[in-house]
DNA sequence: CAAATATAATTTGACTATCAAAGTAATTGG
DNA sequence: CCAATTACTTTGATAGTCAAATTATATTTG
């Protein structure tokens, strides 16, 4: 096989099965209660103090009716508190629990082993070659979504 | 930022956009008639004459009733046929028309499209670098797979 | 061989995630 | 001050999914 079809192989298979490799991962753990988008909400409200919801919508590329339902049900879960601004009153301010902010470090820690995991065994000029290969995949959607409009 | 950053970065980003990219991607051309889920229905199915429904949904890792009403919708878009075997007639065998041998093929184009951009620039000790690491990844999950009892 | 069991697929009922559009409440700019 | 805008929520719809019940057929077994 040659190198091309190797990497074609392996990369569809990562992509077309990451979320729910990912999310079958989490299920093994302490926080089965969350599914993997649930997860990500998590990840991208973080650890900092608060964020509003349309900030959180739009970095998670959702529309805000979705984040309002994700965040009811976070609530639900105890992952999130919800309050709103007292300076905008239209402003809705969103943070982690105590339990969210695990939540959330459980996930980074997951991260960060796969990284270690992907990583290990390379020197230097080969973590340099993998970055030049991730920047390149990157680059190629970002040229697709050109043509798709979204940039 | 270092390179473990660096890569945990991308790789976040990509892992958890990239069936959203991929589907956004699909959307500009010819198939946009077609979801990412369907689009790897008809990938699994194939260029091979015939598969039956079982095979298909456990190779697509749904179950079989999910598998159904897939199929309905893509004969009803004209992407794939359905026949019951004259050998068992409990068995249901598929394949794919010849529009939906030309969306698998468009769809075989996008992937190596994707590998090229991804190993531009790159000799061939460097894509066996590459391999290396996406082998680690692909053993990463395996891992975590073993504990959660997938195998 | 007839009855029980197993298999392949479909149907049903439920749930999650999602969007667009309508609705509500608050703020801002003329 | 009121029209327009903004921030969010609600509503109604769709896609994708599963588990469990159902249907049809095949296989096993007493």
């Amino acid at each position: 096989m040659s190198n091309h079809e190797t990497v074609n192989e392996i990369l569809v298979r990562l992509f077309a099965n990451i979320l729910d490799i990912e999310e079958k991962c989490l299920k093994i753990g302490e926080f089965a209660d969350l599914s993997i988008t649930e997860m990500h909400v998590i990840d991208n409200i973080g650890l900092t103090s608060e964020r509003t919801m349309s900030d959180t919508a739009k970095a998670v590329k959702v529309t805000s009716g979705t984040l309002t339902t994700a965040i009811d049900n976070l609530i639900k879960k105890g992952y999130v508190e919800r309050r709103r601004s007292s300076e905008d009153r239209r402003v809705v301010k969103i943070r982690l629990t105590e339990r969210g902010r695990e939540a959330y470090k459980s996930h980074e820690d997951f991260h960060k082993d796969l990284v270690t995991s992907a990583l290990q065994q390379l020197n230097s000029h080969e973590e340099e070659v993998l970055i030049k290969v991730l920047t390149n995949i990157d680059e190629f959607f970002s040229e697709k979504y050109k043509y798709a409009g979204w940039y």
